[in-house]
DNA sequence: ATTCCATGTGTACGCTCGTACACATGGGGT
DNA sequence: ACCCCATGTGTACGAGCGTACACATGGAAT
């Protein structure tokens, strides 16, 4: 296992190769050759290290998926009981989207992916109970999966029509769905009202 | 204009064929040449008439958007103001997802493919506007758009992970989104209980 | 020391692609 | 009647692709 004779971090390399083609180019800029030539290294290391596209794609999305993560767990929207969840998600989100644009871009068409390749389903069914499982700290698994449902469908909105992203929008949206859970309520139920 | 000498339906028999292999084999296998062959016409004609593929997707987008919105103003949903929103809304992503899964994934493919095609980007926003419109009959802008970014969210998981709509999952989802609003309330706050 | 094989490297084949271009044809404006 | 050009058709070219394969190399097992 620890055998790597000459490149010990070939794969990882390429790997981070891949992302940075995808990143750049898409997902149809993504070949061996592309990301070989990314890489440094020959054509032939990309096959040998992923015979086949797909299992490229599946270690990009599995490295990539850490992104949104991350950003989450860092906020501390989690793990502090006695925040405003839905205000604390609105601003992950807002710091995803606005922080690293391209990578968020990139991380939405890796995991849109899994549409149309069978490959990827797993991985794309593990982000979303992983988060879903992170959620479920602070509100019961049925909210939890909801909320992973519209912030998807959020990003998806302000990612595809490129508009802007209005976190106070996300921010109400959030809380209904928190709102009739056993969940914390933010207090004022006027703060839905219908005028605006 | 009304010039079309030979094959009057040629433009639109394009448009079909190149729906008919999207929805078949996924916008990876679309090309002039395979549009050409399901449409039966030699391959010059693809490119006579739509110059370079995101025209051609273009028209494709705007042809399948029409499916989901025939699918929601059939159902009624809309247009009964005593009918639980909710609950008509998630039968109709029911009906949706059942009744046509190729279709559906064909019409969310190319919706999605507007991440990376600025073309398409505007014909997925008015799509998304569109619907909020229809939505806006029953309830607030604000609730309309939450309803459609949650909608597209619920779809969404459901098409990547592979996993099982669920109607009743979906209609307590909506029902919260919609409960804080001016729309009619489900009128029973436990339905939304963590223990299921 | 010798052997083995996982890993690394270079090259070639056949395929599909977008695009370009030359030519055919016939309806419509004159 | 005539010509024009929008439309239709066939073919060719160069590029990039996945894949396969033969060969190089040097740790690790013996």
């Amino acid at each position: 296992m620890t055998a790597r004779r000459h490149d010990p971090g070939r794969r990882q390399r390429i790997i981070d190769a891949a992302i940075r083609v995808a990143a750049r180019d898409g997902l149809a800029g993504l070949s061996h050759r592309t990301v070989a030539a990314e890489a440094d290294v020959p054509l032939g290391s990309t096959t040998y290290h992923f015979a086949t596209l797909d299992e490229l794609l599946v270690a990009a999305l599995c490295q990539a998926n850490e992104g949104f993560a991350r950003v989450l767990d860092d906020s501390g929207a989690l793990t502090a009981p006695g925040t405003d969840l839905a205000a604390g998600l609105a601003r992950v989100l807002g710091q995803w989207l606005g922080g690293d644009r391209p990578g968020a871009e990139l991380e939405y068409e890796l995991y849109l992916a899994a549409l149309r390749r069978p490959a990827l389903r797993p991985v794309a069914a593990r982000w979303a109970e992983e988060t879903a499982a992170r959620l479920a700290a602070r509100v019961d698994a049925v909210t939890a999966r909801a909320l992973v449902a519209l912030m998807d469908g959020i990003c998806l909105q302000v990612l595809l029509t490129g508009g802007a992203y209005d976190e106070e929008y996300a921010r109400e949206a959030l809380g209904r769905v928190i709102g009739h859970g056993p969940g914390r309520r933010t207090g004022d139920p006027g703060a839905g009202a219908p005028g605006t």
